[in-house]
Formats: structure tokens, sequence, C-alpha cells
DNA sequence: ACCTGAACACCGTTCAAGT
DNA sequence: ACCTGAACACCGTTCAAGT
């Protein structure tokens, strides 16, 4: 419904990518999508890589605003680290898919240098962000806070990816209850 | 060197997928690969898909040997537990692959049935491998080692998911290094 | 039995051309 | 300013044909 072609663009490039990572994600299909010709697609975007850049770019961003909203309405720090998983429930809720940003990381080889360090952006604002909070908690030292961040990260992605496979939701949840009853996020 | 075809294209597509994924495995670049035309794959798989089955077949196959000699070999579960993580390094230790299942996992929306069902298969040889240590260890219940050995087989797969995106093993370890230390895994 | 060339409908991309 | 048709070199796949 937005006048805006790029936007349209935009919007529908993050959803066939969640679902269908770069090598998947089709000029041709994206175009139709949008209603117009794959042609067309070059006058907004001087090519694919440019588009899934910017693509891997707004993903952060919105990731990062996000935290940081939720980082402002939370006031525990627990509460924080209970919200974490549900930022990559969404994904799976929406039709099953994923982090852009872990499906375009098992396409690393493959992957265009900026599109690269676009996906490595998001593990780093997500890194960030768990870090602030786990430290917060007070439950580890500043010291251990970076290594359990990325721990609790790729923990998450790895419960996503599993869950996805599977087209099972539920999975998901038990994970992350696991992960809880192990100790590797606060109960 | 092998004489036998069929063997040098389950291997090179094997390696393939691993980098590349199944919408990224090429029967062209295959077909040069072990010497032959692309047209010249149909003679030995009816399809791709049959290729790409055959393929994560042999790979669930041939992880649940290793297991099983692992069993046979290690006598202390807690042991069993540490070498684990030791079958997920390998890919990455092989210039940065990972998981063949893993990533076709991410790619469940476009996999043919029946490599989705032995990608998924995968998963369940290695749950169950966990869940007899997790149970041998005494340190969990039967009743939610089922869960937690699913946590850990996530995790690590999560694990190796961020290393490969990075490119960089020694994050692998300091994953798992975490992992241990939050308690997920036995340190 | 095993492999190939040529063809099919696709793909990302370019570019001259349209409005 | 924004979009398109036609073309390019690719892809998976088929199939008749080669040895």
């Amino acid at each position: 419904m937005s006048s805006n072609a790029r936007e349209d663009i935009l919007e529908a490039a993050k959803k066939s990518a969640q679902a269908h990572g770069y090598g998947g994600l089709s000029m041709r299909d994206l175009a139709a999508e949008v209603g117009m010709k794959a042609a067309s697609l070059y006058y907004h975007f001087p090519s694919k890589a440019d588009l899934a850049s910017a693509v891997a770019k707004r993903y952060w961003e919105d990731a990062a605003a996000d935290l940081e909203k939720a980082w402002d309405e939370i006031s525990d720090p627990a509460e924080m680290l209970r919200y974490f998983p549900v930022t990559f429930r969404r994904a799976l809720e929406n039709e099953n898919r994923m982090c852009l940003c872990s499906f375009m990381g098992a396409e690393y080889d493959d992957l265009p240098e900026p599109v690269k360090k676009e996906v490595q952006t998001f593990a780093d604002v997500n890194v960030a962000w768990l870090k602030k909070a786990l430290v917060a908690t007070g439950s580890v030292t500043p010291d251990a806070s970076e290594a359990q961040a990325k721990a609790v990260f790729a923990a998450v992605a790895g419960a996503q990816l599993m869950a996805r496979s599977r087209a099972d939701i539920a999975l998901y949840d038990t994970l992350i209850d696991s992960y809880r009853a192990t100790g590797l996020l606060p109960a």
C-alpha cells in the first residue's frame, strides 16, 4: 500500500531472505511481489548485493532499536534476559521464518563483502545488549560477560535454527526453557 | 582417485553442500569437480533432490557411526560430552565448512521432502546419543534428559554457525567453554 | 554401462528505449 | 523520474545420441 517503491522492495526482500537466504532471494520473484519487472529493481538498487546489504543494515538497525526500547521499558535486568529470546521467537511466529543474519551466516562463503559486514554487525549489536544486561544482573563479572553474551546469542540462534528445521515453535520454547534449567540463561 | 564415479559425486557434493547449502550446490560445478558433464550426473542420480537426499543420508550415517565408535572407546560419560563438540569443530577445521544439516535446516522451505527427512534424522541421531550420555553421567533425570540433549545439540549447532559467520574457529572454542562455564555442558 | 551435445525453461544483470 | 523488452551468460534438467 506504500507509495514508496524502494520501501516495498526492502520489506519484501527482507521477508524473502528470512525464508530463502541470500542465494534463494530471486530478483524476478521479488519484482513480481512488488508489482514490477526484474529490470526495474536495478533502478532502485544497483545490484542484488547492494539490495541485500541495505536489507541487512536495516535489519540490525531495527533489532537495535527494539532492544533499546526494551532496555528503557524494562527495569529488571533478569526480565530483560527473559525478553531476549522473544525477539528470535517472532521470526518463527512469522510463517516459520528465521533470523536473516543466521541464514546469511550459513551462506558466508557466497556473501558479497558489504553484506557480510552488515550480518556481523547484527551479531555485534545483540551481543553488546546481552552483555549490558548480564552485567546489570550482577551474576556475571564484567570480564566474563562478553563470552557469556556470545554464548547466549549463539545458543538462541541455534534454537531458532533447530525449531525452524522442524517447523516446530514449541520446540523453540522447550529449548529456551532448557537453557534456563541448565543455567545458560537466568531462570 | 576412486574408480567409482558415484562415490566421487557423493563426496564432492557433501563438501559443496557443507559450504553452499542445497540451493548453492551447482550440478554444473559438481560435474566439473568430478570430471564429467552435468548431464552425466543424471546417470548416477535421477535428480538433484535424490543426490542431496543420498548425501544427507550418508552424512547422518557417518555421524552415527562416529558417535557409536566414541561411545565404545570412551568409558567416562563426562568425557563423552567433552567429545561431542569436537565432532562439530571438524567441519570448521575443514575450510570453515559447517554441518550440512544445519545449513539445510535453514533452507527448510526450499528442501525436497526426502532431503528434509534425512536432515531431521541427523538431529535425531545426535540427540539420542547426547541423551544416552547425559543419563549416563547421572546428573540429569531420564525425564529431563531429552530436553537437555536437544538444548546441547541446538547450542553446539548455533556455536558452529556463529563461528562460521566470522570464519573464527577460536570463537567456537570460546562458545563451547562458555557453555561449560554456565552449566549447559559439564565442566 | 557410462557419458555427451544440444535443447528447454529458468536465473541475475545490462542497456537502450519508452513514458 | 521511473519502468520495460530484449538480450547476455548462467542454472537444473531432459533426451536422443554416441562409445
